[in-house]
DNA sequence: GTAGAAGTTGACGTTACGGAAAGCACAAGC
DNA sequence: GCTTGTGCTTTCCGTAACGTCAACTTCTAC
């Protein structure tokens, strides 16, 4: 008794151009080509198939089956390793429906706002740049200066307050450049760099000497600015902290 | 301020290559390029850069992604239907590795018998066809008969009882050849299979007319045994019915 | 002057097929 | 004998999102 392969099909539910495929590939060749070139499959390759479906349905790419049916691995094995991956793969889909979940719910809650349909809210720029996030770290050793900075943050539109996320993702990346480049953090166009910087917190408020300083080092301690840095180039925090206490020592009392 | 496309891959943590492809397909074209041929992107380019990578993050397609960009769709409706399709693929993989978990369990159920490697249960068998199953449904209306067959399956071998189980099938296909070409039952064709399937129950016991034809209405009626018909051809488990009856009408009493 | 770094385009590979085009073989009906 | 229809064949393109060469140009540094 040999089937055609609309047979085969019709009784195993995938096209003829899945078996095909599959004679392609080599998981399945027919019992015989007849003169005319036609495929005609005898019952053992149909036991083959009903074993390549249960296969599939569980999951298993065509290679894997091929392994398994080919007695190169042991099936048992395969299949609490590919277990393994689904579980894997359900979490991380998981996890990932609750995040969009929340995407969703905050875009709804500023629906009301003008500025609907924007997604690029500061915490989700690559640097992570943040202007709440800014002054909370310096808050505990300098209160007040980080209130008045409170104060001017609040001033700020919410493009003024892009621009300026903006403009200081383009300084983190010049100074990466600059540390690229092996330059030292005292040379003058590093240095012009740090003062841009420092110019730019005085519009908030006015750090001394050890004030800016402390704020180098806290780009290298706190996990936040730490990351965003050395999201931009390995080493980075720790070159700007440099370049701000050089600056410190050498301009600033 | 221009930056180069590494620059661009430091800042944003994909590739160069991904960041061709996006000007490929036009989701992310370089501000301007250069006259040796070198992309140049600007700071709104990093900011859609952004946008794109957050979106990506999520698991939006980059179709999906270009058209949220260009306002084209609601990005709040695409990230809902996003999330019931995420939702939906988690409980899929859920369900499967149930599935996987459950198969390694009979695997390893069985793994003492001289048989382990096998996959091809008869459960699994697309027929659906299982000499346990075979008996289950018949027992209540003859019950000293389904006891004489359940004996008789208990004399086979795997090996035998896997070969009835593929001349079963052979037979199912072959009777559906016969419906597709609208071949009334009493054909004597038809007839012939039906008396080969008739002398196979006899190895078991012997039904007479009325149990013959009961037996075929439970291919109709019952639900695993109508499923196994149907999987091969639409409608063959009536007419495996039909000829049955005809069959016993016909040939006995 | 030449090595190295960084850029370019182009093409192929990945998974498991779907779909279309173009052609061959065989049967039925005119 | 011719057309039409059916079933099969091979071959090629397409899918998503890039990774990975390969071959080439351009610019910079020693």
């Amino acid at each position: 008794m040999a089937w055609s392969i609309a047979d085969v099909a019709r009784m195993s539910g995938v096209t003829s151009r899945t078996l095909r495929h599959y004679d392609e590939i080599g998981l399945l060749a027919p019992a015989h080509i007849g003169s005319n070139g036609h495929r005609y499959y005898e019952e053992d390759g149909l036991l083959r198939l009903q074993q390549i479906l249960l296969l599939r349905e569980l999951g298993l790419g065509l290679r894997e089956i091929a392994a398994v049916l080919e007695r190169q691995v042991d099936q048992v094995d395969t299949l609490r390793e590919h277990q393994r991956r689904l579980l894997a793969e359900r979490d991380r889909l998981d996890v990932l429906a609750c995040t969009v979940g929340r995407t969703i719910a905050e875009l709804e809650e500023n629906e009301e706002t003008p500025d609907m349909g924007k997604i690029s809210r500061p915490e989700n720029l690559f640097t992570g740049f943040d202007t709440a996030r800014y002054e909370a770290p310096a808050r505990e050793k300098w209160p007040t200066e980080a209130e008045q900075s409170a104060q001017f943050a609040a001033t700020l539109t919410e493009a003024e307050a892009e621009r300026l996320q903006r403009e200081a993702t383009a300084a983190m990346v010049r100074m990466a450049e600059f540390m690229r480049a092996a330059t030292p953090v005292t040379d003058p166009e590093v240095q012009a760099e740090v003062d841009a910087h420092y110019q730019g917190i005085c519009r908030m408020w006015t750090p001394n000497a050890a004030a800016f300083k402390a704020l180098g080092q806290n780009y290298v301690d706190d996990a936040q600015w730490r990351a965003a840095y050395e999201h931009i180039a390995a080493g980075l925090a720790e070159y700007q902290r440099d370049a701000m206490a050089a600056s410190a020592d050498a301009r600033l009392s």
